[in-house]
DNA sequence: TTGTGTTTTACGACCTCC
DNA sequence: GGAGGTCGTAAAACACAA
């Protein structure tokens, strides 16, 4: 177990070159490398309120929901193994990630929009409301043939 | 430093689907 | 019924201006 973090908020631990300001992935920006790594998944029920997960893991994770913002269970067992957390971490991570998608596409969308009355032809009403159909405004583009990720070889046939 | 705002894990409540 | 979804929230970790 070695998920006592190790006193990296010390200086120098943002020295990695993924620290700087301002990266394409926020997320990167805390390199924290939360006690080398490792991971059992405790929760909050346990000594640790919750624990830091390091770049490698966030990265994994990062990779996996650009391929795809619904884990499959055979991806969230392999990926569990692979990070070393359990699959509730990892579905309980994607779940917080489609959250903050949803919260970061909200923000944009009211930037870009400011509050205006809506007109007639503005209102092109989603059934379903607007939660889900703001969660991938490009959502075709993650698995269309655009995608710039590569399919991986377990998703294929 | 420190005070404050933001982000990141983790959970419970509730809902839907199979 | 159970698994997994959203939503709301708690609290640690973090960023940053004062």
């Amino acid at each position: 177990l070695c998920w006592e973090r190790t006193p990296l908020g010390g200086p120098g631990t943002p020295s990695s070159p993924g620290a700087q300001r301002r990266t394409p992935y926020e997320w990167m920006r805390r390199s924290v490398a939360a006690g080398g790594g490792g991971g059992s998944g405790k929760t909050r029920t346990k000594d640790k309120y919750r624990v830091v997960y390091t770049d490698h893991q966030r990265l994994e994770l990062e990779k996996e929901f650009h391929y795809s913002r619904y884990i499959t269970i055979r991806r969230k067992s392999e990926l569990a193994a692979n990070l070393g957390l359990t699959e509730r971490q990892v579905k309980i991570w994607f779940q917080n990630r489609r959250a903050k998608e949803r919260k970061v596409n909200k923000k944009k969308q009211q930037q870009q929009q400011p509050p205006q009355p809506p007109t007639a032809h503005d209102i092109t009403v989603t059934p379903a409301g607007p939660s889900l159909g703001g969660l991938c405004p490009s959502n075709t583009s993650l698995l269309g043939t655009s995608s710039p990720m590569p399919v991986k070889e377990e998703f294929l046939p």
